[in-house]
This record gives C-alpha cells, structure tokens and sequence, in this order.
DNA sequence: GAGCTCACG
DNA sequence: ACGTACGTGAGCTCC
C-alpha cells in the first residue's frame, strides 16, 4: 500500500509566498489553494497513491507546547490574507474526499511522523510532502520524503530516500535531530550550540552519531580545544534544541491509514465551491460537473441601512440635510484623467442624489457650492475631484475623509483598492433603494457612494487606533490638493528639440546595428535577450557568466565582464544605452505631451508599500541624468516663456534620517558640523584621517552607506564595489562599530519588526510585514532588510510630502506666480517667473529644510536655470 | 502577461 | 548551503 502523507501547511506556506496574490471578484483571496491544488495533482500523478493524509497544524496550549511558547509565538502570525485560504482549502480537500488529520496541540509534522511510523512497522510506503527540510529525519527504509522546492520559478520536487540523505549529510536521517542541536536552525528559532556551524555539526556527528555520545565523551573526542569549549557552553541549549528538532512519531491519532483511502468525491460541493472561488481551470482539469449556483445567494445581512434614491437637485439636497451634516461624494469621469464628469452622486443622511452633467439641470455653480459648502465631505480619490475644482478656482473645503488614501494607510501591502473590494472585505456594502429603474452604471456609482459612508467609519477607527491619523489629516489629505495642482500645471518640453535629438540616436542605432551584425557575421534581434544570448554564448563561444529563469543572462554587468573578451561587446552596450533613450524616453516623452505644450505626469499617491510617491504616463522621476548623452534630454525640460526653473534637492536625507531615529551621536554629529559624511565614513572604515581618505576610499564608503540604508550583506556590497567578500564583511564591521548607535537601530527595528509585524516612520506611516515570520529564510531576511530600510526611505517621504505642502502653501500665500511643478523623491521643482527667482530660491531653501526638526539639520541645495539640466 | 533589461532616487 | 540591497515604471520579446 502506498501512502503519501501532506504536510498541508507547510506546501500552503509555499504556495502562498510562490504565487502572486490573487482574488476573486469579491475580494476572497485565492492564491495559495491555487498554488496548494496544482502541487498536490502534480503529486497524486507522480506518486498514484492508495491513501491520502492531509495534515494540518492545530495548535492549542497542551502541555508539550506550553513549553515552547515563546519559540511558537513567532511563527503564529500567519498573514491574514493566507489565514483567510486555511479553512477554503480544507473544505476543498474534503469535498474532493480526501482525509483531514489534525490534533489538537500537535503540528502536522508530528502526525506525519507517526503515519510513517505505522508504515514502517506494517512495510507500507509511505511519502511525506513538505516544504519544510525539517521532515528529513523521518526518512526510513520505507519513508520517502519530497520536497517541493520553487527552482527557477517552477515548483519542483526532490525525491530524499536514505541514500540521498547519506550523501548529502554523511550520516542516517534520524540523526538531522543531532545536528540540529548542535548547528541550530534560525528559521525555525532553534539555538544550537553558538559557534558552531554545519561544517562543524556534520563532522561531529558524522563520527559520533549523536549528542549524548558526543557529550559523554566530551574529553576524550577528536575536536579542537576551542570547539570543546564551545560545546561544553552550549550543553544545556543543545538537547534542549534536539527536544525541539524532535518531530513526534507517537501522536494518538483518531484515523487509521485504512480510512485515509479517498472516498467519492462530492462533485456538486466541489463544483460550487471552485466555481466560486472562480478556477474554472481546475475545474475543468479535474473533470469536474455540477450545476452552477446562481450568484446572488442570500446575502449576509448587516445593520447598514440602505439609502433612498430621491430626485432632488444638489441644493435641495444640501439644504434638506442642513449644514452639519456629513456628505458622501462620488464622480464618475467621462474618460480617464478628463476632468469633465459624466455623472456625480451625492448621499446625505438616508437620501442620495444622481446627476449628469449632459441631462441639462446641472450647473458648475451648483456643482462649486457643494464642494465649498461648510458639509463635512467624505471622498474616494479626492486628487481627481481637486483636478476639477482647482481648474475652477475652488477647492474642497471639510474634506473630512479620501477613502482611497485610508485604505491606503491601513493596508499599504494591498495592490488595488476599490470600493467595491472594500466594501466586500469590511463588508460595508450599502445598497440604494429605488434606484431601479436606473442604469445598471448609475447605480453601481450610488451604492458605492452609499458605501462610502460606513467605510469611512470603519477605516477611520482602523486609521485612528494604527496611529496614522495625523498622517492622513495633515499630510496626505492636503497633498493630494498639491498632486492635482502639479498635475494640471504639467512641465513644457521643447518638442522638436527632442525629436531632433531622436533622430540622431537614430542614426546611432543602425550604425551599431550594423557593426554588430558585422561582427556577429548574421543578423539577429539584439533587443531579444534569446537570441543576443545564443550569438554571444553559442556562435561567438564566449563565457556565459550567469543564468536567468530562461536563459543566459546578458545584462550589463555580465557584459561589462566580458569586455575586451569581443569588440561586439562594446558595441551591444552601447546599442542597448542608445536605443533605451530612443524607445523609452524619446518616442515614450513625444507620445505624451498636451497640446498645450507640456508633460502632465500623474503622481500617484497610493501606490508604493514605503510611502513615496510613484510617477506615471510619463515617469518623470527616472529622466536620465546619469550620462552624458542621456542627461541631454534634460534640456529638453524648461521653463516657460518668461520664466525659469528652480530647482532644489536634500543633500543626503536617508542618512540623515538614520542619523536621527538610530540617534547615533557620532553621525548627529558629522552631520551638524556640516561634514563630508561619505569622507567621515570612508575615515572610518579604513581607520586614517580624513585628510588621507583618496576619492576611491570615498567611493567605496559611499556604497556602504547605501547599503546601510538598504540593510546590507557582505556578498552584495562586495559586488558592488570589486572586492572581496571579506572585505567588504570588514567594512561593514567597522560601520558598525563607528555607528554603534546605526548597529542598535539595525537590531531594534527587526525585533520590533518580529514582535509587531509591522515598521513604522517618524510619522507613524505603517508597513505591515508578514514576511518577518515565514518559513522561507530567504523571505525571512526580506523581511529584515524591509525592517531596516522602510522606516528609512518612509520617514524622507513624509518629509519631503511635509515640505511640499509647505511649498504651496507659502506661495499662495505669498501671492507669487510660481509653481511647484515636479517632484523626484529628494528634489522639488518650481517654475518661477523671472523676477520671483530670488524669492522662490530662498523660500523653497527655507521650507523643505525647515520641514521638520530633528537632531540633525536638513540641508537642501538649490539651483535655477533655464533648463532642467541648467537648473540642477 | 511574464520575464528581462535598464532608467531614476 | 543558498541567495544575495531598498523603492519605483516602461519598453521589448515571446509564449
């Protein structure tokens, strides 16, 4: 009889960080039994087993775990987003008559472990699926275990039976318990023995079998002196570390391997269920039938009352609901990003209105006195309604709420927030009664208006207790005003200019297409990675250095490696530089410019998981600015007839925000002396004076404060700057040392990272981080390193957001004609007329650096000019 | 639509 | 032993 035994949680874990988040219509998520479903055919397929155990953990306080709390406390916090999956998929599982085992305070490893044992005894075969290396102790004669591994992106099983874990770890699979002991596991919070590590752990075993020997016989063992000492330190921890290795293969257990054969499947369940959940492929792949449900099923009725659509006209219905009263807004626009509306819903206590423009009855006048009305005002993407109304020389007064912007502080990890998704997941969908004889659009666009509404009220209490609603009242809320000023001001470009400039990239671009078809001896696609690949690696026979997914990787580094290998290389760099500015910026700048002359980029503001903003249609914040040839493109930005460019950026704001939350008294200080801070640190980590720090020392000390902020490895900063791996390790261990105050940070952040699951910025922006918990360690220090660097790069968001508001507010105020007109992270630029430059140079200085007060100064360079280019 | 490549802070 | 720095957006190829 042939058993194959599921570590359910573990292959879920997997499936869920393997596969992108996905939902359905309504907003349940799905990925993970998607991922779990396609792992587990893939495994019936190989193995056509005889009965199927599918395990999950079930953790309740008994005695065995009560012992390792604090050790399980960190694995609890499973993501909600997979937490919500869990039941779906056990309920799949049953329905598709398979068997769940569970018992209470035991993990799935241990039932497991003891359905193996069964088998051993009784000569089953037994194959146990896992994610989880863990397992590998239960391998036996009759014991297989496989483990799903997502290699290049597939998932892939590895098939360990006894010989394999001889192989690879030179000693029998119970054993894994022994060197576990001694090695530790991090991802699994198990100690070990400090100092020793698995060179050290597989040899001792591999010759004393286990850790009572090695421990009886701690004297007389071939080991050096230092070892020794080290083990006889870490006594107690290791066989407390093999208690914790231990998987149980003794659990009561309710089921025997009999009853695990699957039963018949409940099609119709089975059925409804996936089609629910909306995989139509699985269905089909498993040969599913049954009867599809009608979607409106009873729907769970909450305590939101619905709201009557009246005919009323937008006074009527503010003076009907009196001054106090809260208002919901929604506009539909007639395209995207036009500011002409085809429809806007108002909802006011019990009642909601509908009008369009185009029916006749609607007046801008009507229209302007409701967004200036005294009404607290709850929107959902106020950037856009600000387009219109600062088009009219109006504003939104009381906006009380965006719901966009809430949903986007309270779930920044989401990718898209509708109100309709919303609605579904806080189950906060009001409906509109006597609506209908309306169109099937007009009423979607009054519920959602209804629903704004209770949405408000259950967001604004998760905005209030996650401590951000500072964050949104005073930042967010008044920099989407800013947004859509920006927005509609747009920045002129010379267009012929750049289509000249084209034009002879053009001219490049065969010339090097021609040299490197000469040189590869036949003509090819170049921008095809494929092809380039095969005429470099295969017909020109030279090194392939690395490998993609699907591939040989042909970027720049790997070409920079192989110069003065070929002269085709030279030639393909220079082509991909050459036709990167054609296709992307040139063609891309040309093909978006308004009539009236300018880019009008779209700044969103909810789009990023740290707080910055992102640029789109065009992307204005990656102009090229780092070549020559490219920075050229930055004359083509200029100012209007009559004006200039100011332009004005912070002068090294991460590190002078990690200087103020790690409070390291010694960067405080280099930075309120006005230092050089990359020749501080290039003096310390080489330990001379600065007068002998070389520019190449600076240089590299430059990358290592970029890889400070980034949560820095030894092999990557070492990539990064030519050396060795070990010496980029030194660097960093003098950092720290120097930066004692960064070291603490650094550690402070991750433990609050594990202990919170979320990071947070001086300004109390969060970022949940489900990563810190996973079983995955590659995902684990993710997570670390988003710990480290989010509280960083958000903190110089909100402080630039801070000043920008400050920006267009003094100029307003000041009555100047100058506008800010672009933003890139740590830059502002304003378009001044002429004769305000000296006021707007001062006054964009004075703000962005007055920002905020911290323990550091905040310095910002400014510049003006004709031109982009001039002006930085 | 995914994957690769490359532009920016 | 394994993979390897944070955050973005756009164009191209190829399935």
């Amino acid at each position: 009889m042939k058993l194959l035994c599921l570590d359910s949680n573990s292959i879920l874990n997997r499936a869920f960080y393997g596969v992108k988040l996905l939902t359905t219509k309504d907003g349940t998520y799905t990925n993970a039994i998607f991922g779990f479903m396609n792992i587990l055919q893939k495994l019936l397929n190989d193995v056509q087993p005889d009965a199927v155990v599918c395990a999950f953990d079930l953790r309740a306080p008994t005695f065995r775990h009560k012992m390792y709390d604090d050790y399980k406390a960190q694995r609890k916090g499973m993501p909600e987003e997979l937490a919500q999956q869990l039941p779906l998929v056990k309920e799949l599982l049953t329905d598709l008559g398979y068997r769940i085992v569970t018992r209470e305070g035991y993990e799935a490893d241990d039932i497991l472990g003891t359905f193996s044992a069964e088998c051993e005894r009784e000569g089953h075969d037994c194959f146990i699926a896992t994610g989880d290396r863990d397992s590998l102790q239960l391998i036996g004669p009759h014991t297989k275990v496989l483990l799903a591994s997502s290699k290049m992106g597939r998932t892939e099983t590895i098939v360990c039976d006894e010989a394999y874990f001889e192989e690879k770890y030179g000693t029998t699979p119970i054993h894994l318990i022994d060197i576990k002991a001694l090695m530790g596991d991090s991802s699994d919070n198990i100690p070990g023995v400090a100092g020793i590590g698995e060179k050290t752990a597989l040899k001792l075993i591999g010759q004393y079998t286990d850790i009572e020997t090695i421990y009886e016989n701690l004297d007389s063992i071939e080991a050096s002196p230092s070892i020794k000492k080290k083990l006889e330190a870490g006594r107690e921890s290791a066989f407390m570390s093999k208690t914790l290795a231990t998987i149980d293969r003794n659990v009561e257990l309710e089921v025997t391997i009999e009853e695990c054969v699957p039963r018949e499947r409940d099609e119709q369940a089975a059925f409804e269920l996936l089609s629910r959940l909306e995989m139509n492929s699985l269905i089909k792949k498993l040969g599913l039938t049954g009867e599809y449900i009608p979607v409106d099923l009873p729907q769970k009725q909450t305590e939101i009352q619905p709201v009557h659509y009246v005919n009323k006209s937008i006074t009527e219905l503010l003076e009907s609901a009196g001054k106090e009263a809260a208002l919901s807004v929604m506009v539909s626009w007639k395209q995207k990003d036009s500011e002409e509306i085809e429809s806007i819903a108002v909802c006011a206590g019990e009642e909601i209105i509908l009008h369009k423009p185009e029916q006749g009855a609607l007046y801008e006048q009507e229209l302007v006195a409701l967004f200036e009305s005294e009404n607290p005002k709850i929107l959902f993407d106020c950037k856009s309604v600000y387009h219109w109304t600062l088009h009219r020389g109006c504003g939104i007064k009381n906006l009380r709420d965006d719901i966009l912007l809430s949903a986007y502080l309270v779930s920044v990890n989401s990718t898209e927030y509708s109100i309709e998704k919303l609605c579904a997941g806080y189950h906060t969908k009001r409906t509109v009664e006597n609506a209908a004889a309306l169109e099937e659009t007009d009423v979607q666009l009054l519920e959602s208006c209804a629903s704004l509404l209770p949405l408000h009220e259950v967001l604004s209490e998760q905005v209030a207790e996650s401590g951000q609603e500072k964050l949104l009242r005073e930042i967010e809320l008044p920099l989407s005003e800013v947004l859509a000023s920006m927005e509609l001001y747009g920045f002129e470009v010379d267009a012929e200019a750049i289509a000249e400039y084209g034009k002879m990239l053009e001219e490049k671009i065969e010339e090097y297409q021609n040299l490197i078809y000469q040189l590869a001896g036949e003509s090819f696609n170049i921008n095809s990675p494929k092809q380039l690949g095969e005429v470099l690696f295969e017909h020109l026979g030279l090194p392939a250095k690395k490998k993609t997914k699907t591939g040989y990787s042909t970027n720049a580094e790997v070409l920079e490696s192989l110069r003065g290998k070929h002269e085709i290389i030279d030639g393909i760099l220079e082509y991909r530089k050459v036709s990167k500015l054609k296709s992307t910026y040139v063609d891309g700048l040309l093909k978006v410019i308004g009539k009236d002359g300018r880019i009008h980029s779209h700044f969103n503001q909810t789009d990023t998981r740290t707080g910055r903003l992102s640029s789109t249609e065009p992307n204005l914040q990656n102009i090229p600015v780092r070549t020559e040839l490219g920075s050229r493109l930055r004359e083509f930005f200029r100012a209007k007839e009559g004006c200039r460019l100011v332009d004005a950026d912070y002068s090294q704001i991460e590190l002078r925000v990690l200087a103020h939350i790690s409070n390291d008294a010694y960067m405080i200080d280099a930075f309120n002396s006005d230092a050089d801070i990359h020749t501080n640190t290039a003096a310390q980590v080489f330990n001379m004076p600065e007068l002998f720090v070389t520019p190449e020392m600076r240089r590299k000390a430059k990358a290592v404060n970029f890889g400070i902020v980034y949560g820095i490895g030894a092999f990557s900063l070492s990539q990064d700057i030519g050396v060795s791996v070990a010496e980029a390790d030194k660097y960093i261990k003098n950092y720290l040392d120097t930066y004692s105050g960064v070291r603490q940070y650094m550690e402070d952040t991750v433990n609050f990272a594990k202990e919170n699951g979320y990071v947070a910025t001086m300004f109390g922006r969060r970022r949940p981080l489900p990563e810190i918990t996973a079983s995955n360690k590659n995902i684990v220090n993710f997570g670390k390193r988003v710990a480290m660097n989010t509280p960083i790069q958000g903190t110089a968001a909100d402080i630039i957001k801070i000043a920008m508001i400050k920006v267009y507010y003094r100029l307003q105020q000041e009555g100047l004609s100058a506008r800010l007109i672009l933003q890139v992270h740590d830059e502002l630029i304003v378009e001044a007329p002429e004769h305000e430059v000296e006021t707007v140079r001062k006054l964009l200085c004075e703000e962005m650096q007055n920002a905020v007060q911290m323990k550091v100064v905040l310095k910002a360079d400014v510049g003006d000019g004709k031109t982009w280019l001039e002006a930085k």
